[in-house]
DNA sequence: CAGTATCCCAAGCGATACTG
DNA sequence: CAGTATCGCTTGGGATACTG
C-alpha cells in the first residue's frame, strides 16, 4: 500500500511540526522561558501550550528547570537542552523567508546579528568541500541511503532540484 | 493586552507550518509533482492535500501547471516558485535535525549532496563577514529592529543564546 | 489521474474561570 | 505564577466512494 516515504523532515515534524511548538522555541531562543510570558508572547491557548512544552519536553528539546531565589516561591522556567539547541537552523531558515517574502515595509521585525562582529547572520547551504551553495538548493541532490556510498554523477538518483 | 509578537517565524508558518504542508514541500523537492504521488507518499488525505495545494499556489509558493503529452489527456503537476525553492534551506535544517537526533540504526533514509563535487551538504549559519557560528547559534544576538542600526556590544538587547 | 463529497471522531482554538 | 478545567465551535484526520 506504498505507506508514506521514512523521512527525517516527518520525523522532526512528529516533534516540531505544530505551529505552537516552534513558536515556543522561538520564545525560548529569544530568552523567554516562563510560562504566562510565552502564553502572551505566541498566543498559544494555555492548554494547548501546557500540551506542547509537555511533549517538547518529553522530546528532550526543552527541560524544565526549578529554582526559588531567596525567600520567594519556587519558580519553573524552560530551557534548552543541547538537541534544542541545534534546532536553531529551523527557526533561523523560517525567520529568513519570512523576512523576504513577507516583511511589511518596515522590514523585518527581528535581525540576528554575529556577537562577534556585528555582522548580520544567516542560513546557508554549504557541502563539506566548502562550497556554499544558493539558498534554492541548485546543485543540490538527494541520494538515498541504499545508495549513499556511490560517488557523484550517477544520473538515474533522485534529483534535488530541477 | 499584549499581542503576539510580530515575528517572522510566525509570518512564515502561517504559510507552511502545518505538517502536510512541509510534506508536500519535500515531495515537490525531491521531483514529485503529481496529486496521486504526493497523496500516496505523504500520506495526507486527499481532502487536506486539496486544501494545502491551494494554500500554497495562493501563497505563491506553488504555481499549478497544466501541460498535455501527444493524444493524451491532460495532466497537473506542482511546481516551486522561486519563493517556493527559497524555503530549501528550512527543509534541509529539518532534515539535518532528524538525521541528528531521531534517525533508527540504519542511518538517515536520504543524503544531500553538492552534485558538482559529490560533498555531503548541510545547512550552516554563517555571517556576512564570512564567519561561521555553530549550530546551536551561540555567539548570535537577535535585535529588535529599531535598533537594528546600532553596532554590536548593546548588552542591553535580547540575547540569542545564553 | 485529480480532485470532490461524505461521515465520524479527535484535536485544536479562544475565552474564561479556578487552584496551589 | 504555572498550570487545570470547562465550554462551544471549528478544523483536521482517516477511510471510502464518486466524478470528469
Amino acid at each position: 500500500m506504498s505507506e508514506p516515504r521514512a523521512c527525517s523532515v516527518a520525523r522532526t515534524l512528529d516533534v516540531v511540526g505544530e505551529r505552537w511548538s516552534l513558536l515556543v522555541l522561538r520564545e525560548v531562543f529569544l530568552g523567554v522561558r516562563r510560562f504566562d510570558l510565552i502564553h502572551k508572547h505566541t498566543g498559544a491557548p494555555r492548554a494547548v501550550l501546557t500540551e506542547r512544552l509537555r511533549r517538547l519536553v518529553d522530546a528532550g528539546v526543552l527541560r524544565r528547570g526549578e529554582y526559588r531565589e531567596e525567600g520567594r516561591r519556587p519558580r519553573h522556567e524552560y530551557e534548552l537542552t543541547e538537541a534544542g539547541r541545534e534546532l536553531r537552523p529551523v527557526l533561523t531558515a523560517l525567520m529568513q523567508w519570512g523576512d523576504r517574502y513577507l516583511a511589511g515595509p518596515e522590514g523585518p521585525p527581528l535581525q540576528l546579528r554575529h556577537t562577534d562582529c556585528g555582522a548580520p547572520v544567516r542560513t546557508a547551504l554549504i557541502c563539506e568541500d566548502g562550497h556554499q551553495l544558493p539558498d534554492s538548493g541548485e546543485g543540490l541532490r538527494a541520494v538515498p541511503r541504499h545508495l549513499a556510498s556511490r560517488e557523484a554523477g550517477d544520473g538515474s538518483a533522485p534529483r534535488g532540484a530541477e
